[in-house]
DNA sequence: CACATTATTGAAACTAGTTTCATGAGAATT
DNA sequence: AATTCTCATGAAACTAGTTTCAATAATGTG
């Protein structure tokens, strides 16, 4: 092990130095009211001058407290999840926590170390991104007994608190909306399936059960590219639609990027429904219209009930957050 | 405070319940190899059977490692940030680090009051974003000597490593790509200078000492709506530019989008030119002409830089990354 | 002025591990 | 057979704090 030249001050040189007790020295830290306050300076000036800084594992091994969560969320690299993070990160800073992220790339055993490994360094609480788990790892979170939230799903029955959006009632919405409008023949973009349970249960939601409408499916990338090869592919298969269905703004996004590059005007020759309301749909040409899911809202709501659930030990109730179709340019009646 | 239930078995309980002392049953746990094999069977016997899990904090108190590293960034919801910090996560998580993040809000005591929480819960390095800092946080990181490096910015002269792209240089290419194109009259919008010293450097590299060539500042918000509204306010001016040299990609969209609402075609009207190269730029229509920035190269080799440091206390160079010209289809001679 | 109450403070125990040092048992060497 | 060495192990010290308990000192009450 290094040992960077002389080692940091610990409370007892604090304690030496100012003439008092390792005893009065934590007081003055933790309940300084009730330290004289002549005692309280006199610690105090001592702190500043030799910066002290308290160990906070030394601190954890007494109280038991960390004061940090674990986030587990396939990728940072994607507009998706940054806004949902952004605000966890910005609630949990008011309440006196700090965020560990962790990302799974959509991989359950990943998933699942990276869960033991957050655990290792300490966190009281994890958020977890849908329901679809190893069972290692719902085994660690009953042996553990770690509060864990799910985030980006709602279904109240799950046996774990899930605060979110009810992703297959969302893409129902966005279907209707597109059938309401006239549309019979529809492409249906999305992400990878295998092991996204959102994108599943956004694809149950449009379950094609009605013969009057056809549903064709493209699973591509959840990327703004993926959303342009689902197009390039249409076009290969010379196959016309009447709108597309994408699953994920950055598939539509994608997909309006194609349709321009081919000259195709949107929504006349073909309309565009996305899910999210990422910040670029509203300005994008034509705006896009698409199912807001309230991921700033969700954030915020997730942090706060896993905040209060690791302080209080009170589980929180399942939220469900509604959406909002924001009907804008992109789409047309047929 | 809680508490749920039985409380959970430490290496006491261990050693009692495997009939051994806690040094042994520690060496089970850290140089298994120093103790007897039936002995070290039954130790591991007891550990599984009573869900044993070592607490990071005691650890940590004796080794004083922790593993854990913290990233001060202005936002996470931003695609800016997203990719960069996805990288160190990636390669921290192979170097065996944790992150913990904490975002600034581009405001210097937020980013000095998060670096103090940062190091109180035991972070053994900081990534900070670009040098601009308060005299608070520099001293901090010189009082308490924790390894501290710079992203997205590269000086060679700062007196903490910084691992970046050169931000005056990348902006001069960028101009000077433009003027080469025989664009005379450029529009040049930005983010907030104030708090951005990125932002500031990308400015210090357009400096306008030629009579030859005019341009004209747009100050913005750094997002996709910032960059539609310096293309209003040009409009409402009555003002028509040679192109628009935006000095964020997510400035670029922004414009473009705002022309394209215009009924202008890009890069007919107008030659568009960003900085950065975020996914959509190459998917967008028109493909957006950018200068590269290796977000995820710089992630990853600021995370290599910064575990390697904080292990073997070896402070790392200063690295320069490439930037790069990607002429694409939003810029045109002219 | 005697007694009760409150405010300060320190010694020591305690948290959960790691690590040093000493000891005893065999094994190897002379 | 005596000595040396290695291996396995435990006791106790140690990490850096928090907290309990007891002991003062100071103040308030009757």
């Amino acid at each position: 092990m290094k040992r960077t030249g002389k080692k940091r001050a610990n409370l007892r040189d604090v304690a030496k130095a100012a003439g008092v007790s390792v005893a009065t020295a934590s007081r003055v830290l933790n309940t300084p009211a009730k330290v004289n306050e002549e005692t309280r300076a006199r610690v105090e000036a001592v702190i500043a001058e030799l910066g002290f800084v308290r160990s906070a594992a030394a601190r954890a091994i007494n109280t038991g407290r960390t004061k940090m969560l674990g986030a587990l969320i396939p990728t940072l690299d994607s507009d998706i999840f940054a806004q949902t993070i952004n605000a966890i990160e910005n609630r949990l800073a008011e309440l006196g926590f700090s965020l560990v992220v962790a990302t799974t790339d959509d991989n359950r055993e990943t998933e699942t170390r990276k869960a033991q490994e957050l655990l290792d360094i300490g966190v009281e609480g994890l958020f977890l991104s849908g329901i679809a788990h190893d069972e290692a790892l719902h085994a660690l979170i009953d042996r553990t007994k770690v509060p864990a939230i799910v985030i980006s799903y709602y279904d109240e029955a799950y046996h774990l608190p899930t605060i979110g959006y009810d992703n297959e009632r969302a893409a129902a919405a966005a279907v209707n909306y597109l059938l309401s409008l006239g549309h019979k023949d529809i492409a249906v973009v999305h992400g990878p399936a295998e092991n996204n349970d959102r994108t599943r249960a956004r694809l149950a939601g449009i379950s094609t059960d009605s013969s009057d409408r056809s549903l064709t499916y493209f699973e591509t990338d959840l990327s703004i590219e993926g959303g342009a090869q689902a197009v390039r592919q249409s076009f290969a298969n010379n196959r016309r639609f009447d709108a597309f269905l994408c699953l994920s703004d950055v598939l539509a996004f994608g997909v309006i990027f194609e349709f321009q590059r081919a000259g195709l005007v949107i929504p006349e020759a073909v309309s565009v429904l996305g899910i999210q309301d990422l910040p670029g749909a509203r300005v994008m040409t034509p705006r896009l219209s698409t199912i807001r899911l309230p991921a700033q809202e969700m954030g915020a709501k997730a942090a706060k009930a896993l905040a209060h659930w690791v302080e209080t030990g009170e589980r929180p109730a399942p939220e469900s957050l509604a959406f909002e179709l924001v009907p804008r340019e992109s789409t047309i009646r047929r």
